[in-house]
DNA sequence: TTCGTAAGAGAGTGATTAGTCACAACCTAA
DNA sequence: TTAGGTTGTGACTAATCACTCTCTTACGAA
């Protein structure tokens, strides 16, 4: 392989986890190779853990990036709101990330990953500061903010499944304003 | 390895499809080997590629009979009633499952493996025919369906994360009457 | 210019994996 | 009693995997 465009080891690191992102929320934490992540990142494998001393490493730095990315996508989205406004602005934000599904597959594959304690932990607080952000922003009730994340995590499961643009009654459903 | 207890072929398949449901529930698709599954059901790893062709084909088998499984604890849960009750009474059953958690991570993992085009259009199948269980049992507008399954599927991110007995605010709120 | 340091690849390694093949033991029907 | 089908295992294979060792090349500061 004919060396990379040279770059410094902190801007690699940076382009690989966005690399990272697109397989791993393709494939899974166990279905995704280093061989996958490297070649997408256009760097040699060897390299790869150079970057990162492992691949669950690499996997936990990704998820943390991730969730962070939706985080900052609720902030803006719901900036100098509050309430129901302030819901229902991050609620078509995060609707918008269903059509680049990455974010989304990435937060399942983070769930389904959880059997190994390290990445659960890591994904639990992931999960748990996404939503003290959502309630403290938008000041709503727990119930209210339970709801919100309910219909979250129903729309992950429709973008695994590949299903926003099936024109099955129950898919119309949930991706109707009403049912949303 | 002695030999197992002789039995039906039959009889076999479904003892091994048990125990594939515990050990796929836990590792996931890519994340378990058929040697794992083999070993769960105490027979040999190549009588295991006798009874299904492929490891794809055991999985699938698995998730029908597991999707199945769940509709048919629904409707035990809500026979004789209609409308709000039967939902009640589902999603009890539902949260009853949190106990022991195979069936939540089992249906995590097909959303997870649905990258596979045979996987997703199984998983997509018992998807449809357990919400058109619900729909017709309960006999609730597609709204409230949607809900229903939105706190579903919030149910089975906290069972993957293992958070049903920590002690957080969110944790709780999810599991309260209230927010259910 | 030179030299230390950091970026990067090539060529492995031992372990694991899905799937195969050949063979043994058992059951049952004629 | 025996033949044929079925249940079941041991031994194997080619491929893949996470990870390592070693070496080269470029950059930047003195």
């Amino acid at each position: 392989m004919v060396p990379a465009v040279r770059m410094h080891a902190e801007e690699r690191r940076e382009q690989v986890l966005a690399a990272a992102m697109a397989v791993f929320a393709r494939d899974g934490y166990q279905g995704t190779s280093t061989e996958d992540v490297a070649k997408a990142a256009g760097i040699s494998q060897p390299y790869l853990f150079r970057l990162f001393d492992t691949k669950k490493a690499l996997f936990i730095a990704m998820v943390e990036r991730g969730f962070a990315s939706v985080g900052r996508a609720f902030a803006e989205a719901s900036a100098g709101l509050h309430g129901e406004q302030a819901l229902d602005a991050m609620g078509e934000a995060y609707l918008a990330l269903l059509a680049d599904r990455d974010l989304l597959l990435m937060q399942l594959h983070a769930y389904a990953a959880s059997e190994d304690p390290d990445i659960r932990d890591v994904t639990r607080r992931a999960f748990a500061e996404l939503w003290r952000l959502v309630a403290e922003t938008s000041g709503l009730p727990e119930e209210r903010v339970v709801l919100f994340f309910a219909k979250g995590m129903l729309l992950n499961v429709i973008a695994a499944m590949d299903a926003h643009d099936l024109s099955e009654a129950w898919v119309r459903a949930c991706l109707s304003p009403d049912g949303r």
